[in-house]
DNA sequence: TCATTGTTGCATTTTATTTACAACTATAGC
DNA sequence: GCTATAGTTGTAAATAAAATGCAACAATGA
């Protein structure tokens, strides 16, 4: 059971800009964190069509927060970044073929278990995880020389 | 985020095995969900590894569960067959490659989160979920008719 | 007008998972 | 003991999903 590098990816975009305020360019951030520039591509991409974040082009643009990381919540983002929580087959009604499907109760309880996974996150909001943004910006600085 | 179709193949196992009250062969169960019997192979030794189920081979052999269904825990049965629950990749110290792992409050909550997962599938064994064994037996006969 | 910086779509690579195959071992009944 | 049944093991192949790369494009500010 994972989340995507895509997710991940997102999440780091964020944690980023709501640790330095301000806004960077994908280059910074792919270099910043060392990753695949194309990957960061899409994940930033899918966070600005789902206001998360603003970009603008050209000279001096860039990638920025869209709203204050006090209402970002966490599990939004995971919602909008994961391509889906289908845990288990039956979870995806059109595709299921598992027979037992409806009378099985593992089903619900999987359920109730993914619901509980989003709702820790859920208590979050971005604002939550970026207070040590000092010693995060410095560990980047050391690893990107 | 998902579990494999693995662990999915496993519950399904022991869910036919409860229901039944009885052993069942690789072959009986493979034709019962109409799935891969090689994968559901694999699917069975790693509950037999585990302790889950017994196995007896020759005529008359087959599957039968080791221990009481009350006995087994949900919780217990994915994380042995669940090869792993990196959610995010700093959960894995010796593979992490992200610079903010340490400082980053976002492990923590994932953590938290996965923790919450667990806790509710770890409210139930097997016998909560095979109470309605008449209709899932039934399923299964109309679909492998 | 040009350099910068994000956008889009497609192709490729990589990885993990799933499935298949084959040779083997154990067991029960005749 | 022979034979059919049934699980075991290891390896290989196929599939699917995810990650990465690339190239042509569009917007913006100096």
């Amino acid at each position: 059971m994972k989340l995507t590098t895509f997710s991940d990816y997102a999440f780091r975009v964020l944690i980023y800009l709501a640790s330095t305020g301000e806004s960077a360019s994908l280059s910074e951030l792919a270099q910043a964190y060392g990753i695949s520039r194309n990957h960061l591509v899409k994940a930033v991409n899918t966070l600005e069509k789902n206001g998360f974040v603003r970009t603008r082009r050209g000279v001096g643009g860039g990638i920025s927060l869209a709203r204050p990381a006090s209402e970002i919540s966490l599990v939004e983002v995971a919602l909008s970044t994961e391509p889906n929580f289908t845990i288990v087959e039956c979870f995806d009604y059109e595709n299921n073929t598992c027979r037992i499907a409806g009378a099985c109760r593992l089903e619900r309880i999987l359920q109730d278990a993914t619901r509980a996974f989003m709702a820790e996150i859920g208590k979050y909001t971005l604002a939550d995880i970026t207070g040590n943004s000092k010693v995060l910006l410095k560990l980047i600085a050391r690893s990107s020389a």
